[in-house]
DNA sequence: ACAGCCATGTAACTTGTTACATGATTTT
DNA sequence: AAAATCATGTAACAAGTTACATGGCTGT
């Protein structure tokens, strides 16, 4: 939902047209996240079509091939409730690290040791990049600031965990995979079960 | 690619039915993220049209209702590889939040100390609700251990950063707007620009 | 008999995303 | 004249997700 949202907050500063929207997208959120032009006007007309913006008749001293938008009434509201509420983590999206080191630990053959590894490598180069990039900021772009340091801090926190789990590890070594698979319908003859 | 990657992650164990595999993907992940059943299926379909898995013609013991899948040779270099490699974020998923504290500061009308508020009563919420339950953690559930720990870090820097941004504000106050947007085509009656 | 779980699958939809086609204007 | 930038849009696909339909088996 965030390209879909963003467009809507863009909005609410008045009509725009396509090519300003992406523009102002990138400008604002650090240059962190590129935005296809394309992703743009499909998300428009979707958002068209869902009766939350609608193509703008007159806008003075507009070059005829700009195609502006605004804000319906339900646009607006939709914008101004999604600032209004929190970005939810519970419910949240898959993380893929978590479950990807979840069934690393439970299936047999996999190198838990090395994927702690290869994942600490890329997130200090990630980590690194970022300091480097955070360096350069002007004393005026607080937008890639924030963003800067909120990918630090999770950065930052991946790596901890990484540790944390090697340790966990290291106490309590991943079992040969034991475990017996239960709940299902079994079998009229017993046995199997590997 | 998170579904994707854990069903053939969980085939490298050999020939699993659909049921089976939400059984199991929900187990070994501490039951943090629940799988629609329908998922399974679309996925499994996906996969076998794209050459990485097959129904598995013959195995022991089976109930004839259960319809099992095994890994090809490319399912099962794809499974390898998505261990062997390190989850990018560099490149990643756009972060919501960052998109709308970002948007929330260059916007006028917003108000920001309000969703920062909002916002850190949630995660404090989630962070609490997080800790209770590792504190009912059974000492064999590693896999609902380390989850937890991952999304408690995530959690707590994100309070972090959410107390820095407030910082930030208080040294300086977000502008009301003074963007002049550059880089557009002008219009030839030049003037307006609002 | 009926509820509930095990088990399969399909249709439909959403958001994100890229590749491609088209053309005007501006700069080199 | 060619290249870069501004500007629009469409087609098509990937991945996630839910709602619905179907049926067998198990326990009350």
């Amino acid at each position: 939902m965030s390209v879909r949202n963003s467009l809507l907050a863009l909005l609410t500063e008045g009509p725009k047209y396509g090519w300003q929207l992406r523009t102002e997208f990138e400008e604002r959120t650090g240059k962190t996240w590129p935005l296809n032009i394309g992703q743009v006007y499909t998300t428009l007309a979707r958002l068209d079509r869902d009766g939350f913006v609608t193509a703008a008749a007159e806008v003075a001293d507009a070059d005829p091939s700009q195609r502006h938008y605004s804000l319906t009434d339900a646009g607006r509201t939709e914008a101004m409730s999604w600032f209004a509420s929190a970005v939810q983590h519970e419910s949240a999206p898959r993380d893929e690290l978590a479950i990807k080191m979840n069934l690393a630990l439970s299936l047999p053959g996999v190198d838990v040791p090395g994927l702690i590894q290869a994942q600490r490598v890329e997130s200090m180069r990630t980590l690194q990049s970022y300091t480097k990039l955070k360096a350069a900021v002007g004393p005026d772009d607080r937008a890639w600031e924030i963003t800067l340091d909120l990918l630090i801090f999770h950065t930052e926190a991946e790596i901890r965990w990484l540790d944390h789990c090697e340790q966990s590890l290291r106490l309590r070594p991943a079992r040969q995979n034991s475990s017996t698979p239960r709940g299902y319908r079994a079998p009229t003859t017993a046995k199997s079960q590997r």
